[in-house]
DNA sequence: GTTAAACATGACAAGTAATGGCATGATTAA
DNA sequence: TTAATCATGCCATTACTTGTCATGTTTAAC
């Protein structure tokens, strides 16, 4: 075997044991304790932090967590991570926020000049846009730890009545429009809610839970329709337009020849609060059949602003 | 110089040459033909695809593009670099998509069994929620492209008043919310638009640009306000909760000491109608002082409302 | 069809590097 | 004091690398 391909493998061996001793890597690789520190003293070349205890007991231990073997990327491969990076820009708060940044200077670094052109260039071209928000989350990477343990955790937390105790098994973290969210499963409740990791002041104390969740992905997919209700409308070529622009209407936005169309679906009745301000804006372009539920609500809320101004 | 620093440089060497021959490396490296040939078994054993042609005007040939040297990653900054990717999973369109593709697959295959477990575990508690868009944006690379290398484009556009011929200079892209956009310079308009990048029928052709614009970052900065009018609205507990949530607001909520709160500040005459729908929604928990454009499109659109049902 | 430029491969001697063994010393815990 | 550990030097042996030369093969150009 080349030498090469015998550090590497001493280099894998050691940064998994963390601390060691010469004699270890003699025996595991059948070489001789000479061959060990010399091996040692090139991976120290190499730039592996590691150090050495003297007497009894002693040995050696690394200071890196363990490495992977190096890893031959292409140019266009490092630009592609660029990219990656930049849809994490406008994030207030990140987990993994340390280990981004190493990982970016040693890829930056490594790339030829022409290619950090490119780079400089598709930073300045490219974003992936979100609110620039100040809203601090400081305890995100605590609740991802703690979902991903399968752990309930209590905590405090500013809702919307007030400042509250929940006792919640979170199910994991989510971002969207610039705030993370936890949908956890809510032991007082009974059932699945969704928080503001914003909204968290502290996490009283944790424990393992015993029961089985669903996972995110489970959760993302998962919309019971408790109360089922039929949404129909129709639309002008304006509400056509405006309608397929709202991702919750992708897919049930109906053309016709006249060029109007319509909506024709069946929606959770929960759900009425969260499209009413999207009829109101449509005013005449939506012309709302069904739910009375939801004409009434527009009416009252119509009502309530005319009462007002 | 020990052989592998040089089997290194040689592999840079090539590469970037891409097609070169044993003579070329002899010489640049001061080494003999034979040794050359050695060397480039080495390197097809370490996975380099390359290949010969004989005969006069023959050579070597890399068919990969120019390869960054081997970079050693900490088993941390790889799930850092996982989790980056995670926050692209719910684009529809993206560029560098077979690349991502690829660079997912050398890390993940380089981890061990421990890293894949957290990596998998990163994937399904952690997520980038963006509404799942089915529209797609074909031409997002072409114009990407195109900005970068300063070009101005005519483009066929599917506008509020239907399909258009644009002449423009676009500035970059940018995703929100699931969409990507392109602010560009209008020829026609002569002003900066804001273009949806699905909504790009064609790209009619395209000329180098003499102008200097303002690049993407700077868009994101520039908020000219062309004619300021005074926003000023009192709000209820609720009503200050609900604002600071919205992005458009942070910073500008002001809570009193009896726990209502206001919003007084300048903002653009054309951006009435963005907020008309959030003062609509807030209804009684948002009074509006200020203007009296604002409180007039509310009845207007309360009055429709109410003459439609 | 001959020639020149390229790759492909083998043999061998000379040179270089890696290895193991041994010796010596330093440091530390038992 | 002893045993375990790292640190380092020396040297003979072994293994590897290199350059030279020789021999083939393939292909484009003349």
């Amino acid at each position: 075997m080349s030498k090469a391909k015998r550090l590497l493998d001493i280099l894998m061996f050691v940064t998994t044991k963390r601390k060691f001793t010469a004699q270890e890597v003699a025996d595991e690789f059948h070489i001789s304790i000479r061959t060990v520190h010399r091996y040692i003293i090139d991976l120290c070349d190499m730039g592996l932090p590691i150090y050495a205890e003297q007497g009894r007991n002693g040995g050696y231990t690394v200071l890196t967590s363990r490495l992977l073997p190096p890893i031959l990327f292409t140019e266009e491969e490092a630009v592609s991570l660029f990219f990656a990076f930049q849809s994490l820009n406008f994030y207030h708060s990140l987990p993994f926020d340390t280990e981004i940044t190493s990982v970016t200077h040693k890829l930056y670094s490594s790339l030829q000049n022409e290619a950090k052109i490119k780079v400089d260039k598709i930073r300045s071209f490219i974003s992936f846009w979100n609110p620039k928000r100040t809203i601090d989350a400081p305890f995100l990477k605590d609740v991802l730890e703690h979902s991903i343990e399968n752990r309930n955790i209590h905590i405090q937390y500013e809702s919307k009545s007030g400042l509250k105790t929940k006792h919640i098994h979170p199910i994991g973290v989510y971002a969207h429009d610039g705030l993370w969210y936890l949908p956890a499963y809510d032991y007082d409740k009974e059932k699945i809610l969704l928080y503001r990791v914003d909204r968290i002041l502290s996490i009283l104390s944790a424990e393992k839970s015993e029961g089985e969740y669903m996972n995110l992905e489970e959760w993302f997919d998962y919309h019971e329709i408790k109360k089922p209700i039929r949404l129909h409308v129709h639309l002008t070529k304006e509400g056509i337009r405006q309608c397929k622009s709202v991702p919750y209407f992708d897919g049930t936005v109906v053309t016709q020849e006249d060029e109007t169309g319509y909506i024709d679906t069946i929606i959770d009745k929960g759900e009425l609060g969260f499209i009413k301000p999207l009829f109101f804006r449509l005013g005449s372009h939506a012309r709302i059949l069904e739910p009375k539920e939801l004409i009434d609500g527009l009416r009252k809320q119509a009502e309530e602003i005319l009462t007002m101004y």
